[in-house]
DNA sequence: AAGAAAACCAACCGCTATCCT
DNA sequence: CAGGATAGCGGTTGGTTTTCT
């Protein structure tokens, strides 16, 4: 069976939004609300489908959008959870609440990926491209990357995460834990960084700021390997202040 | 000044997840 | 529970603008 056309194809406009189209679909949503997408277009007098509609609200005329040259902060902030989240770009958005998921999706492809490629990263893994690992040339950011992909290499295969759907709902997966995720790379910088809080603080922080589920085996990490850096880490997502070797 | 190349970004497409009956 | 409808998501495209030669 296939799958139905979201909308009619034929009579309906495609391409850029005209002024007056926006008009008409703002003061719709405006005394309306959107209701039912697939409805509003015929309702707000629109020659658009509806999902053209949704997508031109929510990536353009939502009045909560911030439009504009990304900050330093924001920057950071979108490498730091794409390193953990990779590209999934909704939920790297609720972190950034003004920004919409297609801006920092584009911001990112033709930015920040190729500012990673020239610090030798593989934008795609975070792996450091060419050459082997060294600890003593890796960045700090770089080091947590790799630790980051095999650990989520692990979790991947022992359990199903649920993307931006944090809570004591989210079950740990039947994975055994395994020093051997962490690379020689962390533990040496691990060693140098002082232990900074509770696991257990760290941990539901962690849920609570980058919303996935810490579960059994990061748990694991925390309990087993350098707390100071799992803090570390923590705080660079909420930090300003990290130095990163990108900026 | 003009053409080419690169950068940018809005919008589209197709797939998946979720909701509803 | 099954199947259809809808919303949401990420990848990709293509038109426009900017920069380079």
């Amino acid at each position: 069976m296939g799958r139905l056309p979201c909308c009619e194809k034929v009579g309906l406009k495609k391409g850029p939004w005209t002024l007056e189209e926006d008009q008409k679909l703002l003061a719709y949503i405006e005394e309306h609300g959107h209701g039912s997408w697939r409805a509003l277009p015929a309702k707000a007098g629109l020659e658009r489908c509806g999902k053209s509609c949704r997508l031109r609200w929510t990536n353009y005329l939502r009045p909560d959008i911030k439009r504009g040259k990304f900050s330093l902060q924001e920057e950071q902030t979108i490498i730091q959870l794409h390193a953990l989240l990779g590209n999934r770009w909704s939920a790297i958005a609720t972190h950034l609440p003004k920004r919409t998921d297609n801006e920092i999706k584009n911001h990112w492809n033709t930015h920040l990926k190729k500012r990673l490629a020239k610090m030798g990263l593989d934008p795609l893994t975070h792996k450091p491209t060419p050459e082997p690992i060294s600890t003593t040339n890796l960045s700090h950011a770089a080091q947590w990357e790799i630790a980051r992909l095999q650990a989520e290499a692990r979790l991947a295969h022992g359990s199903k995460l649920s993307p931006a759907q944090p809570g004591p709902s989210a079950s740990p997966g039947p994975h055994e834990p395994c020093m051997d995720d962490v690379p020689r790379a962390w533990q040496g910088t691990c060693a140098e960084t002082a232990s900074l809080g509770s696991p257990t603080s760290t941990m539901s922080s962690l849920e609570n700021t980058l919303r996935i589920p810490v579960d059994g085996f990061t748990e694991s990490l925390l309990e087993n390997s350098d707390k100071g850096y799992w803090n570390n880490l923590f705080n660079m997502v909420n930090s300003s202040t990290y130095d990163s070797p990108l900026f």
